[in-house]
DNA sequence: AATTTTTACATTGTTGACAAAATACTGATA
DNA sequence: TATCAGTATTTTGTCAACAATGTAAAAATT
C-alpha cells in the first residue's frame, strides 16, 4: 500500500547538518581557508555538536573541509586542485554520456531537449544566473541517466567540489562562448543514442573546459593565491 | 627538524575505528547483507558508540555499509554493481596510466618493473596469492604515480570496493591468463613515457576484465544472488 | 630583547545517559 | 489459524559533561 500521509517525518540532524554545511560552502557563506569549529557551527544550527561532527567528517571526507592537525579549514583550492577534478570529469563524463545514450528514457530525451531550449533563451537575454542553472541541469540529467550508481556516486563528489569551485574561484571569468553548440551536438547524439559519439562529443567539451581553466590560470600567474 | 621521538601518538579513536571496520569488510570477516549494530562494532573494538558512529557514517559515505531504514548492513553488491564499479575504472584508470607515464620517478619505474618480475616468479610457481598481491600492487603503484590527487583520492573509493568484491564474489574464479602480457605492455608504455600508449593498454587491460566478469555472469546466471 | 617556561584558554575527543523510534514478541480476539 | 492490539526490547538519535590535547598568551629567565 502505498502512503498519502501527510505526516512526514524530519531527517535526522546530522543529515540536515550535513546538507546545510554542505549548501553554505556551495554558496559561498564560508571563505576558502577560513576556519570552521564544531561549536560554532553547531550554534550556527542550533544543535549540539554530536550531529555537527559527523557532517563535519563526512564533508572532510568529500575534501571539501580540510584537516590540518585538529583544526579544520574550508577547503582553499589551487590551480592544481581544479584542473585535478576536471581531468578526472573528463575519465567519467564521457562514461556518464555513453551510458545516457544508451539508457536514457523518452521522457528525460525530452528534458534534455527543453534545458537546452531554455539555454538558448537565456543566452539571448544574456541571463547569466540562468545559464549557468541550466548548465548544471544539463550535466546532472546525463550523469543521473546513466543508470549507474556507483558512477553517479562519484559524480556528486566531484560536483559538489566542481560547484564549489565555480562559486568561489572562477565565478568571475566569462563561460567559453561555444559551449552551447557543444551541448547540442552532445544531446543529438544522446537523443540519436549514438553512444560513441555522445562519449566524444563530451570528451572534447571538458576538454575545452580544461583548456579555458588553463588560459585563466596563465593569466593570473603573477598572484600567489587564487 | 625531522623527529626521531620514540614516542608515538595514538591515532583517534574514530579513525582506528574506521580502518580497523573497513578491513574487516575487505578481509571478509563479516558477510554481505550482513547486519551490523552501532553497539556490537563497539563492544568489538572495546570503545564507545561514539567514534564507532564516525566510522560507520563513512563507511556508508563510501558504499561498503548501506543503510536500509534505520538499520546498517554490509554492502551485498550485484552483478551489476561490480560492472558499474569495473566501467568508473575503465573511466579513471587509462587516465592514471597517462599522468603515471608523464610523472613516475625513475625509482618508482625502478619498483614498477620489479613488480612485473616477481609477479612472473609467482605465477611460474602458481602462487596464487601471491599474484593477487602483485596485481593490486601494480595497479596501486600507477595510481600513486598520477600525481593526481583527487584522482587518487576516488581510485581509494573504488580500490575498497574492489577489493571487497574481489573477496567476496570473484575470489572463487581463476584471473584471466594474459593479464601478465597486458601488465607488461602497460609497464613498458610507462617506462618509455609514452602517456598515450599507457592510456589505451590500460583501457583494453581493464575492458577485458570486464568481459571476464560478463562471462562469468552468463555462467551463473541461474543464480539468484551472486 | 629574545627565548624559554608556565599558565590559561579554546577546541576536539570520548563517554555515558536519556529520548525516540522501530522492531519483535506476546497474548487476546475473531 | 490469522489478525490485531498492546507490550517489551532493541537500536538509533541526540545531548551534555568531562578528559585530553593543542594553541595562544603571559610571565620569568637569560
Amino acid at each position: 500500500m502505498t502512503s498519502i500521509s501527510p505526516i512526514i517525518k524530519p531527517e535526522p540532524l546530522h543529515v540536515q547538518a550535513y546538507k546545510y554545511i554542505q549548501n553554505y560552502l556551495l554558496e559561498s557563506e564560508f571563505s576558502p581557508g577560513e576556519r570552521l569549529t564544531e561549536l560554532g557551527l553547531a550554534d550556527m544550527l542550533g544543535v549540539s555538536r554530536g550531529p555537527v561532527r559527523e557532517a563535519v567528517r563526512l564533508l572532510i571526507h568529500d575534501g571539501l573541509l580540510v584537516q590540518k592537525g585538529v583544526h579544520i579549514y574550508v577547503f582553499d583550492p589551487t590551480f592544481d586542485d581544479v584542473i585535478d577534478i576536471y581531468l578526472c570529469k573528463e575519465g567519467l563524463e564521457p562514461l556518464a554520456a555513453k551510458l545516457a545514450a544508451q539508457n536514457m528514457t523518452q521522457s528525460d530525451q525530452g528534458t534534455l531537449l527543453d534545458i537546452i531550449n531554455r539555454t538558448n533563451k537565456a543566452l539571448a537575454h544574456d541571463e547569466k544566473r540562468d545559464i549557468v542553472k541550466f548548465n548544471t541541469e544539463f550535466h546532472d540529467l546525463i550523469i543521473q541517466s546513466s543508470g549507474n550508481t556507483q558512477l553517479i556516486q562519484f559524480m556528486n563528489l566531484i560536483h559538489a567540489k566542481n560547484l564549489y569551485m565555480r562559486n568561489n574561484i572562477l565565478s568571475n571569468y566569462a563561460r567559453r562562448d561555444n559551449f552551447f553548440e557543444e551541448h547540442v551536438r552532445i544531446a543529438d547524439a544522446i537523443v540519436n543514442g549514438d553512444g560513441v559519439q555522445a562519449e566524444s562529443e563530451m570528451k572534447q567539451h571538458i576538454q575545452n573546459d580544461i583548456n579555458m581553466i588553463g588560459t585563466i590560470f596563465k593569466s593570473k600567474q603573477k598572484d600567489d593565491s587564487i
